[in-house]
DNA sequence: ATTATAGTTGAACAGTCACTCATTTGTCAA
DNA sequence: TTGACAAATGAGTGACTGTTCAACTATAAT
């Protein structure tokens, strides 16, 4: 039995599985929106920037002299965070104090930390 | 008070939540292998992929057609979710079958979507 | 007003990434 | 042994990404 899709030139394909699998599947934009937020994660610099949040509310001074970093790189790196509905902020003068939004972020850290140590 | 890093070049540094966040920062290479594992599951067609697998084991030919994209496409994908640990895999025959490792994939997807949906 | 400083922004550059295409490997059947 | 096919692989390409650098904004102090 053979069933070709625009791409897929194989003959073995197990129909029944395709099928289940294709109704529990969700939308495109679900999957891109989840796949958009896990990407905002995964850079090394910002793993280190939300756990660091993650312990504390903190400027931007306060975490480029954590990590060693210009305030530039911290500061777009926090816009990246921004966009993802990570972090928030807060002025206070000239200073300007950023935090995590909520709780999922950690959630999220220890489960890949969890999945990494085993 | 001026505390001066390499990089940072501000006078106004919170001392004692900065040492306070330092004591609590983990490594540099476990903070690099979670952003790893982030980073390899936070792609559309990988999480599609993962969504898929963790539904049901799954040949390349099948992964093929559900998100109808080259069997090439796919292999490399799936390269890059077992040298991230997220996938396994037994052969049969001709066919290769792939499954998930853990459950720490499908929960962490899980958080993702409630986080987007907030 | 002037100066200093916390933070942001845009352009540019180097490195990375996902997909395509062509080729190759491994297994099965005739 | 030959042909067919599932899957893997390497090179190449266009797009994206993280950092740097320089310029800019906004707030505070003198």
């Amino acid at each position: 039995m053979s069933v070709k899709g625009d791409v897929c030139d194989c003959d073995v394909i197990h129909e029944e599985i395709v099928a289940n699998v294709k109704s529990q599947m969700l939308s495109d934009t679900t999957m891109i929106a989840a796949s958009d937020f896990l990407k905002a994660i995964g850079d090394p610099t910002r793993v280190k920037m939300l756990w660091a949040l993650g312990v504390s509310e903190m400027c931007v001074c306060d975490l480029s002299y954590l990590l060693n970093m210009t305030k530039s790189a911290i500061s777009h790196q926090l816009r990246t965070l921004k966009a993802a509905n990570l972090v928030k902020f807060r002025k206070d003068g000239k200073v300007v104090y950023y935090s995590l939004v909520d709780g999922h972020v950690n959630t999220i850290l220890e489960q890949s930390l969890t999945h990494i140590s085993e």
